[in-house]
DNA sequence: ACAACATACGGAACACTGTTCCGGATGCCT
DNA sequence: AGGCATCCGGAACAGTGTTCCGTATGTTGT
């Protein structure tokens, strides 16, 4: 059979097989490597891990944001279409927003230092929050929208603002036993009830 | 006039000039640095601001946290001081609660990394950890405790944990416009709040 | 004032990590 | 197979924390 991409359109004429096998061998590693040490563990032990040099995980992932960002983008995919799903689904809007914001906060606290990356404002991490506030401020500004015209919530809260917050709620969560940031985000929306 | 420490007491022999000389002009530098840097300031800049080597630092700072309480020492205790000061003072404990948290805030987010230079998880700053956690988390222990006692607020959270969530919040603070630290730390509070 | 000792200093040296760069190897197309 | 574009490996460089020891300085006793 001819070849699936019909021709006119390829101006990337598709990466050299070594190339390909190497970037997977390294989203495997870093996938590891993260779980076991952290997203900020050494570049060295990523490209060792994966069997590569050093160079090759510039090659593929310019920044760290990149290879973060590749590891993680389902999960944030998935957590941003959950979104509309929940508001969709039955409950009131702010019901939604509250297992939205859960969603949320159970992706941050099981990627061991994540949260605070995401709150760096090293260079490195700009394409990591900048793919994250794309992708989810929209969702949860849809959810807070839906809340306010139910007259659940009050509207002095931005999407962007309460996502940072949540986030920063979120760090050092799982290092910390006698620190419960569900519990603190729980409270975080609680007060953004109008009573 | 004999020597206004009276006998019988100095096992310390009190300092060598130079030494303790070294010790100012390490605290100013250091201070001035931390404002104009923020509290991760390479250790040369310090060095080389107080005109002194490095060695000089870490005999006198061993830790990053040694220098950064010596620094902040007086703010601190004047924040776990106004606490008893403000229950004391009129209004109902839960005012009294939320002006002394934004005592906090202030002191936070007027220094530029310290926040999550306390939620760190680097041994450097263990010492940093403890010494506001020894210090601050009675305090807000007994105003928390007031303001349950008053019926104002839910009784399900400790100290420690609203400390660290109020730092958490503070993360960041003060590098983002868009980002309001002041107003989620009275979200959390009111989200205390029994209704 | 001077000697002798304890103390403190300076900065070179080392360790660790991120990042760049280029000679050489490898896959791909003809 | 030949030739070229692509990609790889890892040495080399840069920035920062930390240690160590020969040297300088202050202090004390005479």
């Amino acid at each position: 059979m001819a070849d699936i991409e019909s021709a006119a359109e390829r101006p990337v004429p598709r990466k050299r097989a070594d190339a390909r096998r190497n970037e997977k061998a390294l989203l495997d590693a870093a996938a590891a490597a993260f779980v076991a040490s952290g997203v900020d563990v050494p570049v060295r032990d990523i490209a060792a891990k994966a069997g590569v040099g050093v160079g090759t995980i510039y090659r593929h992932f310019p920044t760290r944001a990149d290879l973060i960002v590749a590891v993680y983008r389902h999960q944030i995919e998935a957590c941003a279409e959950a979104g509309p799903s929940l508001l969709a689904g039955g409950g009131t809007p702010h019901a939604a927003l509250a297992r939205w914001i859960n969603l949320f906060v159970d992706f941050l606290i099981t990627k061991h230092g994540l949260a605070a990356a995401l709150r760096s404002d090293d260079a490195a991490f700009q394409a990591l929050h900048a793919y994250f506030l794309d992708r989810l401020v929209p969702v949860c500004d849809q959810l807070l929208d839906a809340a306010v015209a139910a007259g659940e919530i009050r509207a002095d809260i931005d999407a962007y603002g309460l996502l940072r917050g949540v986030g920063n709620l979120c760090i050092g969560a799982g290092s910390d036993p006698r620190y419960d940031a569900r519990h603190l985000v729980e409270l975080l929306l609680s007060g953004l009830r109008l009573r």
